[in-house]
DNA sequence: TATTCGTTCAT
DNA sequence: TGAACGAAT
């Protein structure tokens, strides 16, 4: 009797799953592990919001199991640690993992392979898991040269890659009575949870993308930048989880063809993208991929200006209102991240890396690779190759919420103001203007424009 | 084969 | 403005 083991990482789904595929192929009995890995608490990863979606993904993956004949195994502690105890207990030959990109996820395969090695057991690491295209194998024809940092080349190539068809989910899962697991965790148990977090799950992940394809994604490349709109296909939590798999749906796009559906393609591509910039500079989570020299006003010097912007009380009303949905949703429009990210490091100068752990506090899609980069290329310290460019918000407003319909929803106290002139309330008359509680802008934009190209040494 | 240069393009 | 590419050298 051969066993494997699956190690689930970020890849909690059933359907096209080269691990667990490779692994049933190979051996008679799979364990599915799970390890709720304590560094990633202790690191401050384990953000409520992701514990919550995270809870829905381990029922759901353990259900879908069950359903196979099987069940999850879930452990918590180190990762090689119970990896290597599951090996022994079980006299498996072979752990199979999805291939990563963090610093986290390097290290852990790291020690995987060390700590595996020396037990004689083999570590296979799959790629083309939590990406359609594996970071490293599509690069620039220039020597020397290990990941693209342009998009545009980059997706390009990209499209041209070859991608496995995708994997049906396995029809029945045998796994060893043996290895005793902990109870998922529960959702509800979780602490200080956006009122408005979406659902995670495998299931959950596949009636959404379902819904979505027939009803959003026809009119996406029209609709996406639309904030009151809400087109966006809204996976990203999926995409982060793995509940989704990306090569699944870039094939399923693909088939439908259509504008919508190659617009959607090339948000997929972006993601992927920023994983093989991470995958080539590990280091650019932290510090700035391209600096700029840049003096940036941080946590101690600018208090009152990043509490404000954390709470959704800037003055302006669609950066507020983006801010506001993260808190209550734990997820934010791409164009609200876009303008709410360029007022924190362009307007009022504070360092992107501020900003950028406040959306992990709170995204339940919060990814390194994606998350950092963004922020790096609002900064203008990433791949941006226009570093100093920033986003005007009510300019923003008139294109992207022209009738105030965001502001409203999410900015109560703006509710009683009519059209797009909610974009401007410090234009409105006195006696409106008290009947809304709201503040005056934190600062003016030209105040805070001269501020940055004055910091930039710009003329 | 390696370097340079013109062209294209950019969330 | 700078990255990428391909053509020219």
């Amino acid at each position: 009797m051969t066993v494997s083991v699956v190690l689930f990482t970020s890849d909690l789904r059933l359907h096209d799953h080269p691990p667990l595929h490779a692994a049933l192929a190979a051996a008679d009995e799979v364990v599915p592990l799970f390890v709720l890995d304590d560094a990633i608490e202790d690191a401050g990863f384990g953000a409520p919001n992701r514990r919550a979606f995270l809870a829905d993904c381990l029922r759901d993956l353990d259900a879908g199991l069950r359903d196979r004949g099987g069940r999850l195994v879930i452990r918590s502690g180190d990762v090689a640690e119970e990896v290597c105890r599951i090996v022994s207990e079980t006299g498996a030959g072979d752990v199979h993992v999805a291939a990563g990109v963090s610093g986290y996820a390097q290290r852990r395969e790291e020690r995987l392979r060390e700590e595996l090695g020396s037990q004689g057991c083999r570590l296979h690491v799959h790629d083309a898991v939590i990406t359609a295209v594996a970071p490293g194998t599509v690069t620039p024809s220039g020597a020397g040269r290990d990941h693209f940092a342009v998009f545009t080349p980059y997706f390009r190539r990209w499209s041209d890659a070859p991608q496995r068809t995708p994997f049906d989910a396995p029809r029945t899962v045998r796994v060893p009575a043996g290895p005793r697991s902990a109870a998922p965790p529960a959702r509800a148990g979780v602490a200080g949870v956006s009122a408005g977090l979406a659902q995670g799950g495998e299931a959950e992940g596949r009636r959404s993308f379902t819904a979505w394809r027939r009803h959003g994604l026809g009119q996406y490349e029209e609709r996406h930048d639309d904030l009151a709109g809400d087109a966006t296909s809204r996976l990203s939590p999926h995409l982060h989880f793995g509940t989704l798999s990306p090569t699944e749906l870039v094939h399923r796009a693909r088939t439908a063809a259509g504008p919508g559906a190659e617009a959607f393609v090339r948000q997929l591509c972006w993601r992927e993208f920023h994983h093989q910039v991470l995958a080539a500079r590990p280091s650019a989570s932290r510090t700035d991929y391209r600096s700029q020299h840049d003096r940036w006003r941080t946590e101690q010097s600018a208090a009152d200006d990043i509490a404000a912007w954390r709470e959704g009380r800037t003055g302006y009303p669609l950066v507020d209102a983006a801010m506001r949905q993260l808190l209550h949703e734990g997820w934010m429009h791409n164009r609200g991240r876009l303008l709410a990210s360029s007022f924190l490091v362009k307007t009022l100068y504070v360092d992107w890396r501020v900003g950028a752990r406040h959306f992990l506090d709170l995204l339940v899609d919060g990814d390194i690779a994606n998350n950092q980069l963004n922020w790096q290329w609002m900064a203008g310290t990433g791949t941006d190759s226009r570093p100093n460019r920033v986003l005007n918000p009510v300019l923003q407003a008139r294109r992207y919420d022209p009738d105030g319909t965001y502001v409203r929803r999410w900015v109560p106290e703006l509710a009683g103001v009519d059209g797009g002139a909610v974009h401007e309330p410090w234009k409105l008359g006195a006696e409106e203007r008290a009947r809304c509680d709201y503040p005056e802008p934190l600062v003016g934009l030209a105040e805070g424009l001269a501020r940055f190209r004055d910091a930039r040494g710009l003329d």
